[in-house]
DNA sequence: GATGAATGAGTCTTCATTCAT
DNA sequence: AATGAATGAAGACTCATTCAT
């Protein structure tokens, strides 16, 4: 699922031809979509190039997609990835310091989201939110709401429990977030261009960021620094 | 700055038509078009309605660009505002605290970049980078590098004046950046279709990262955070 | 030899629609090409109307041909019927007379070329030299200069037999070729709306034209005619 | 007004600008349009081209000509020089043998037509015939038929006098006009591209054509060829 | 179900023509 | 009269969608 980034634009099929189960021609469809739109743009992808993608013909997507905007509705909703529940539980079961709940929290969206189509999504979103009003509210009410509340649960864990400076939540989330979006972006634009326009590796880059997060997050000590 | 930018996407023209300015018109046509392509996309733009928006004809768009990617790039090029130097020279000479210079930084970011055409532009282009890849490269050169060189001066200044702890700069120039970029992002993209989505004004987002930004910046007082 | 030729300028298509036949598609596109280009040339030939002769719809046409000038292109690679080499042999087999050789060269040209729409290419192409000069090197390096060397090789002959007296064959050569040319332009521009302006029939002008000329190129008897 | 024959077709405009007086406009923008016209057919030819090379504004030209069209008609009207009234009666009152009168009108016809734009102005009809067919019909009546009773003329005189064998006129007329058709069309056309295409001067061209069609046309001798 | 040939509405672009200056 | 900016109808070309096989 976390499928290796494409130095270049244009994707180049190398699936054996004509040797799949049918039942796998919708999954093989939206893998193809979510890559050429997260890509080229809604606009920019024609549907033929994904059925090429996908091995099939231009025809067959149309069996299984009513349109071009229902294979994009389809993208987006098969990446939403429901799993919003499982990991508040995880966070209210979380028996570590706060910042390690923060660590542990960056390393799973990066494996979950970051690193994933999931991530493609939000910035294929980003660019369409204008052209698809609708889908970009669904997207709030499904990923982004869901995910800042979790994001809220973590930060009032670490102030509850002393560990973080006591903050706005409606502020705050955005300190968590912030990194990730830049992250998403990066990696699914100008990352696939330039990968070494960002002059350090994805880990480093990720470090850095939750490193001075936590810096800045930390319950002050007795001796205040002067801001 | 430039023509006045309604809130919704689709446009509506009120100034009157048939006046002659050949001056005006590629600053008008400029105007559209930016701020066409960055709400919805470059593919997704027609042309007729960056006319529309300008109050003139569709031929008349093409009097002055030679095609729908010549006026692209035109709006790239007219928004890249080549103001590093002086603003390098500002840094140069900045006589306060570190912290003080960081934050007058992004003040002047917000009213030059952030809050105007300059940041829909790499809103626009973090799309088209890989539909364009020599615009890309052009834009890295004129804006990104200069401005991350810009980025690392300051960082330079204040850990060779010991407000800052010691980082590595080709990381730390991102934690200044991340927050831009984000705040960019979102103003182009979800904060026009949903103002409200951040939950909070920008200028309590950009004050809630810069201030944690700074604290993490910080060097460390005699008695240390536990991270 | 391809779709019948009406005789007006504005075609009327009858022939029944959505037939399915992939291989018959370019053929049929190319004969109505040849046949618009011809009688209108090529830029006031629309693409369109190529299409409707070929009952087919815009798009089906850019199927098989990239573009227009694609399209003219294979026009007139279609239609320059390499038979140099096959005539060539015919003419170094020949048995009869000189004139006779001449009178058999005319024969077969008209039905070849002079009746055919290998005759309209000239005619188009002698109007678009000027805007297509890649493809009038083509056609001269394909048709007009070994049709050159057939005629002189006709001449030589006709020469070294004693039967047509001594010319230089670089002149000699447009005594054969100027009214084959006359009579392809005219057949394809005035004839086609003024059928009797020449005043005779067709077969009578190549008659009178061909007696002519073999009676101007027959080597002097004794007594000489004053000129 | 015998222009020279330009080698390329893009025209090169060297008259010094704006330094007409404003009574010779409409010959500059006939002239202009003769020679666009000509070189790169009518609808290839661009409004705007035909007014630079006149060193006029587009504006300008549709002052003195209501339309494209409109100026097409003008060329054509312009160029007929009716001066076929005293053509005739230098035809009638020629004293040399009817050889002489033959080279003679070849001769006027070159000086006159075959080197000038009058000459041009058949090429291009001869490409519009169908999509002009008035002016077809103008230009036969007012040029080809009075050319036509002119040739007739000289060959009427010819075998009056015994000089040229019997034939038939509507025939032989054909005889004399072929090679000032295909010279012309050969001038405006290829020879504009390929000036040595020919493969010999124009001179000799023509030459050669009269001395084989004057050969072709006398009377036999006592010693008949064997045709 | 799968195909891909065919379609035609939609988009970019050109250019003859208009008209305010 | 002359200009040239502006127009918009028309033409080349694209591509989502259909449908006969």
């Amino acid at each position: 699922m976390s499928a290796a980034v494409p130095t270049s634009c244009t994707s180049n099929p190398k699936v054996p031809r004509r040797s799949r189960r049918k039942e796998a021609r919708p999954a093989e469809l939206l893998a193809a979509a979510t890559r050429l739109f997260v890509e080229k743009g809604y606009a920019a992808t024609r549907v033929e190039e994904v059925a090429a993608l996908a091995n099939v013909s231009k025809g067959t997507l149309f069996l299984y997609y009513a349109s071009k905007e229902a294979l994009l509705k389809a993208v987006v909703r098969e990446n939403i990835a429901g799993s919003f529940a499982e990991w508040q539980a995880e966070v209210d079961n979380f028996t570590g310091t706060s910042a390690a709940l923060v660590r542990y929290a960056f390393q799973v969206w990066q494996a979950r989201i970051g690193d994933t189509e999931a991530g493609g999504i939000y910035k294929l979103l980003s660019s369409e939110f204008c052209n698809f009003p609708e889908l970009a509210q669904f997207y709030f009410d499904e990923v982004i709401y869901p995910g800042n509340d979790l994001v809220r649960r973590i930060l009032a864990r670490g102030m509850a429990r002393g560990e973080f400076r006591q903050l706005d939540l409606n502020a705050a989330i955005h300190l968590i977030t912030t990194p990730m979006f830049t992250y998403i972006q990066w990696r699914n634009s100008i990352g696939m261009t330039f990968p070494d326009s960002l002059g350090i590796s994805p880990e480093v880059y990720i470090e850095t960021q939750v490193e001075n997060l936590l810096r800045g997050l930390a319950a002050l000590p007795p001796t205040t620094v002067s801001v």
